[in-house]
DNA sequence: CTTGAAGCTATAGTTGCTAGAGACATTAGA
DNA sequence: TCTAATGTCTCTAGCAACTATAGCTTCAAG
């Protein structure tokens, strides 16, 4: 049996993470020592190695416990499970194209800038005019969340 | 003058995101009509592009107000905006890699889902067993943010 | 002059954690 | 065996960067 500092160290994952997917159902309820500490056995450290790669590759915590739902009636077809990796990916390519124009635009604005007063300051002046920009990098949903 | 819808138009920027971006201090407080509405003038549409841009751009809203006190203050030098541009640039250069690799793993998992049940679905398995990746896609600080 | 859209304030919710306070449990060493 | 250090407990609040809701007022078009 481990304690829950043993499990995070061995999925990787932080004490308070852990506790906190406990809280929003995403891992089951732990077993207690006499003293009220929580105790996990293997299954419990598949499970949280299980969320702690699906987060690394980017899916939400709602895709997550989707899939783990899949994973806990493994008779199901997996066309499901399919679906949520398809939709990750699609995600992932749009974040990769958007990250790229981005890239591009911000080797413009540092090698354009001369070194000498803001004034002159290509950095601040691209990021003033829009239309200055070799590509468009806009974005409707801006891409800040996850 | 325009009021806040016809700015967020011109800006590209939802109107309650325009009152949160005054709340924070970021635009200035705004005049009010006679009616106590907001009306702005060219300096905070520029202002407000400026701000739309470089979130575009994945600067985070400090680095921004940074470069806003920069682009206030043009007799300086530009070394400071220029910082932050390139230290903006290195960030986005390791999520690309990131990003790639990321990709790469979905990809693999997404061809070999044979459609079969969840038991044998290579999705699910994949996300159960990190030494099944080709690739090495963990990063220390997930890349959740931003 | 009326009606519907757009504006106002204020508060609470979102995602995925992280940090802190103050109390209890466990374990290693003297 | 005692003690000190570390680990764990619960609870609450905070972070970024918004978004949504409620209940009200103002404005512009027909």
């Amino acid at each position: 049996m481990l304690t829950i500092g043993k499990l995070g160290d061995a999925a990787g994952v932080k004490v308070p993470t852990i506790r906190y997917y406990e809280q929003i159902g995403l891992l089951p309820e732990a077993e207690r020592s006499a003293g009220n500490q929580r105790l996990y056995g293997c299954k419990a450290l598949e499970r949280l190695a299980f969320i702690r790669h699906a987060r690394d590759l980017g899916f939400t915590l709602e895709a997550i416990r989707d899939l783990l739902s899949l994973s806990d009636n493994p008779d199901q077809s997996c066309a499901a499970a399919d679906a949520i990796a398809r939709s990750q990916l699609v995600e992932v390519e749009s974040r990769l194209a958007r990250l790229t124009a981005l890239k591009s635009e911000l080797e413009r604005m540092v090698v354009q800038c001369a070194g000498g007063k803001i004034a002159d300051c290509r950095v601040i002046e691209v990021l003033g005019d829009h239309s200055l920009c070799a590509t468009d990098h806009r974005h409707p949903e801006a891409e800040a969340r996850q």
